[in-house]
RNA sequence: GCGGGCGUGGCGAAAUUGGUAGACGCACGGCACUCAAAAUGCCGCGGCUUCGGUCAUGUCGGUUCGAGUCCGACCGCCCGCACCA
């Protein structure tokens, strides 16, 4: 008699195994080829949440894929362990960040095992260890070394809550990332890494990552931006000069102004001695930075009374303004306007009345006088412009450029929008910046036999700022340089640097430094890297920077850290609202005759589908469901439905629905008995079925490998005992062994198969046995379906073409009339055009 | 504004190079088993229909023997960047 499937005791059973053989302990010295799954390692905030749920469990079906088609796999588990929330913590709840972080990485561990991940737990690591952030030091000290580390005093983005600085990546819509606090600018002295001098290749490496999303591709370029063109100056009527740039040169000659940005040294020359200008120039700085404000944000400007010549004729004098809507922080901080051709350009020229002359013919117009309120940006050849008349632009931008350089006024040049990545956080739970500023010798690096600088226990959280800062003994120290009185440098690293080579430390991870190269070498790239989207510029930009700095510095071969990356859809929920407005969870709410109400028989209006928030009470705890249903119907539900990339919608019902697929797969096992004979049908399906669910778990389309399994078990189900049926359910638990390993485990053994599924070879099929005989062909009459035939596979056109001619549905529809055309595809169909 | 993506039943979605639209799952309805329920199984499930058909993949048009798929225009939603010279 069959009996339910028990999962707590199988869960249990199964992840106690797998731990204790070691079974997804990856070697470095295994012959057999490597792969390297990775998945983002968490931040340990307490709990797991859906999310992660449905992000290890992907990464947990490849890795068990690919272990069964042979490959030594890679896939391990950390922490990133530093962060804000382990301070907060300490200052709401007075709890040391260590003792917090450390608590919180013990439950998570253990939810992540309940889960039964084929994960090697023997490279698991926290980055607020000092085996790890020492080791980080060591490679922070390495780029310094390479002159790729510099510190400048900076107009930053201070967040006052968070009370540190944030990256421009951090900055969104003028608020902190991770605060939501108006950011305000500051100047302090911060450290910075020389991300810039990778623009180039970051940007030409994105070219060959042909396996990550097109979408994350073109969103970095543009995070970078690169810009070709023109940096000239314009000689001023006060003898003084201004720097400016552009990528349309060929536009020269269609100049009417030269405009700087409020922060501009000329602007505050200016302002010295003219306070109408200071008052527009404090005007321009109280504006709001926020999208909203810079949308409605009219362009403005201050009218110099200066004049600059014109590169090209001496005589001829551009007005220069001060304008609200030119960046201090791009390019030079000037620019001269062309409006017939810019649209920004001719708002403002239209504005303050300036001159807009056509230079480049849009096909139809070529005389000077521009009428209208379009600027013309597309291709075209250059009039009205001296030597340049009759080139394309393209042509006309290669001529100026070629002139400039020539005369000695202005040079070819490229212009980045990526800054230098400013890595100083005026926090104490992060990795010691390993510096020592001696007022004798400077900053001066710590000798790496001094690594690492160990985080002070003993710092207390009861005022804002950094503990670091105000420790009293933990700064003061003596110079490694000279010996005399020193301190030590108080900020911490941004935590991005600790999630911008992990994935190394995890493929090699040596006491006494920070990677073996040897080893390294052998796992990376990491093959497949799956996380959020969210993750898009920030980590990924970082990641790879920072693995090409290793590269250059000699110490890695691989230049790019992530050779396939997928970014997966958020899991979300339904949303309920009571009559008063006021969000209810998912388990105050229930079904009545059809309708949603509370426990007290309120109404309750469903609101959209979103992503789980605390603030819209639609999260739900994987645990008390993992609880319940066990590993492997969770793991099932994350993997059904929708595509990988698309959001999931968490559901009770479909829940349940995978809970009773994994029993349906129980009762086939159980239903095995020593029945012979063939089944020619089920067998092709099968064969079919393993090529199928292969194909689809490589390409990451887990909801298709799903539906594949689904009609399989269909179709077992359906089948006759018999010895190919027997073989189907032996084949069918080592398909959905990567999906729910620890039913397939529990069915392994129960059909006396030796040893475990998870080492099991995944499935051979024969590929004559995916053609089938027979096939179905369509008859269409005019394009519309009015029968089927089936015949054998091959079948000639002659053939098929008489036997879809004596269709019953034809003969009635054609009603005696022969069709004109007949159009024939073997195996596939028959339209008759009538 | 610029860039990208997506629109298919009540819902999540499938659909090799253009070739039988809606596989598979969820929800729902009916039936069986049961004292009853749960579990399980069977049947049905895009609209209309005179049961022959017919209309249906956001809208309109085009290419084609044939369009969810290709082309053009438009509408809607989502995401990223955003005064970048």
């Amino acid at each position: 008699m069959a009996e339910r499937f028990n999962p707590k005791a199988a869960d249990a059973r199964w992840q106690r195994v797998w731990a204790e053989q070691g079974t997804f302990h990856a070697s470095d010295t295994s012959p057999k080829p490597k792969s390297y799954v990775l998945e983002m390692f968490p931040y340990p905030s307490g709990r797991i949440h859906m999310g992660h749920v449905r992000n290890y469990t992907m990464g947990d079906v490849l890795a068990r894929y690919r272990r069964m088609k042979g490959m030594e796999v890679l896939h391990p588990m950390g922490w990133d362990a530093f962060g804000m929330p382990a301070e907060n913590a300490a200052m709401e709840k007075g709890v040391h960040p260590g003792t917090w972080t450390r608590a919180n990485i013990a439950t998570m561990r253990d939810q992540l095992k309940s889960l039964g991940f084929a994960l090697d737990w023997s490279r698991e690591l926290a980055t607020c260890e000092p085996d790890y952030y020492g080791q980080e030091q060591a490679l922070f000290l390495d780029l310094f070394a390479a002159g790729l580390v510099y510190r400048k005093e900076s107009a930053v983005n201070w967040d006052p809550v968070d009370m540190t600085v944030l990256a421009n990546e951090q900055v969104i819509d003028g608020r902190g990332w991770r605060s939501g606090a108006l950011v305000e600018k500051r100047k302090l002295s911060q450290w910075f890494l020389k991300i810039t001098d990778f623009a180039e290749e970051l940007l030409d490496g994105l070219k060959r990552l042909d396996q990550w999303p097109e979408k994350v591709r073109l969103m970095q370029e543009n995070w970078i931006g690169k810009s070709q063109g023109l940096q000239f100056r314009f000689r001023l009527s006060d003898g003084d000069e201004v720097e400016v740039f552009t990528t349309r040169p060929d536009t020269i000659f269609g100049s009417s102004f030269v405009a700087v940005a409020a922060d501009h040294p000329l602007a505050a020359k200016v302002a010295e001695t003219n306070p109408a200008a200071a008052a527009f120039i404090a005007e321009c700085r109280a504006g709001g930075t926020t999208a909203a404000e810079l949308e409605t944000a009219e362009k403005r400007g201050f009218d110099t009374g200066l004049t600059a010549a014109h590169p090209f004729d001496p005589d001829w004098q551009l007005p220069v303004f001060i304008a609200n809507f030119v960046l201090m922080d791009y390019g030079t901080g000037g620019v001269f306007g062309v409006p017939a051709h810019d649209q920004r350009d001719l708002d403002f020229a239209r504005k303050y009345g300036l001159t807009v002359t056509r230079v480049v013919t849009d096909g139809e117009h070529s005389d000077p006088a521009f009428e209208g309120d379009e600027a013309y940006s597309g291709p075209g050849k250059l009039v009205n412009s001296r030597f340049l008349d009759g080139m394309e632009v393209e042509a006309a931008k290669r001529a100026v450029i070629a002139r400039a350089e020539a005369e000695g006024w202005g040079k070819g040049t490229t212009v980045w929008r990526l800054r230098d990545w400013g890595v100083s956080r005026q926090r104490y739970w992060g990795t010691p910046i390993p510096i020592i500023h001696c007022d004798a010798c400077g900053a001066v690096p710590v000798p790496k036999d001094q690594l690492p600088v160990v985080l002070p226990e003993d710092v207390s959280f009861d005022v804002p700022g950094n503990p670091l800062d105000r420790h009293p003994s933990w700064k003061h120290v003596d110079c490694p340089s000279c010996g005399g009185k020193a301190q030590r440098e108080t900020d911490t690293l941004d935590t991005f640097v600790d999630s911008s080579w992990y994935f190394i430390r995890f493929a090699s991870q040596p006491d006494d430094k920070p990677f073996d190269r040897a080893v390294a070498d052998a796992w990376l790239p990491v093959g497949q890297y799956i996380g959020g989207v969210e993750h898009a510029i920030l980590h990924l930009l970082y990641a790879r920077f920072w693995t090409r700095a290793l590269n250059r510095l000699g110490k890695i071969d691989v230049k790019e850290p992530f050779t396939g990356l997928f970014t997966q859809g958020m899991v979300t929920h339904e949303t309920y609202q009571a009559p008063d407005g006021r969000w209810l969870s998912p388990d105050e709410v229930e079904t009545r005759g059809g309708k949603l109400v509370t426990a007290d028989g309120e109404p309750v209006t469903l609101g959209r589908v979103e992503k789980m928030s605390k603030s819209k009470k639609n999260v739900v705890d994987p645990a008390p469901i993992l609880d319940s249903y066990g590993a492997d119907a969770v793991r099932w539900f994350m993997l059904s439905d929708s595509p990988p990339e698309r959001d999931l919608a968490w559901s009770e019902a479909g829940i349940e629905g995978a809970w009773r697929f994994v029993n349906r797969v129980w009762r086939l096992v159980q239903s095995v008995d020593a029945a012979e004979g063939a089944d020619a049908a089920l067998t092709a399906r099968r064969h079919k079925t393993v090529a199928g669910v292969a194909a689809d778990i490589e390409s990451l389309s887990f909801n298709k490998a799903v539906a594949k399994l689904y009609e399989f078990v269909g179709a077992i189900e359906k089948a006759q005992p018999s010895a190919d049926r027997t073989e189907a359910i032996r084949t069918l638990v080592r398909l959905v062994a990567p999906m729910i390993p620890h039913l397939a485990e529990e069915a392994w053994a129960a059909l006396g198969q030796q040893g475990l599924v998870a080492n099991a070879p995944w499935p051979e099929f024969d590929a004559k046995a995916l053609v089938a005989d027979e096939v179905t062909i369509a008859v269409q009459i005019n394009g519309k379906l009015r029968d089927t035939l089936t015949v054998a596979r091959g079948e000639p056109r002659e053939s098929l073409e008489a036997k879809a001619l004596a269709a019953p549905n034809v003969v009635r529809q054609l009603n005696g009339a022969a069709p004109k055309k007949v159009i024939v595809v073997p195996d596939r169909l028959v339209n008759l055009v009538a």
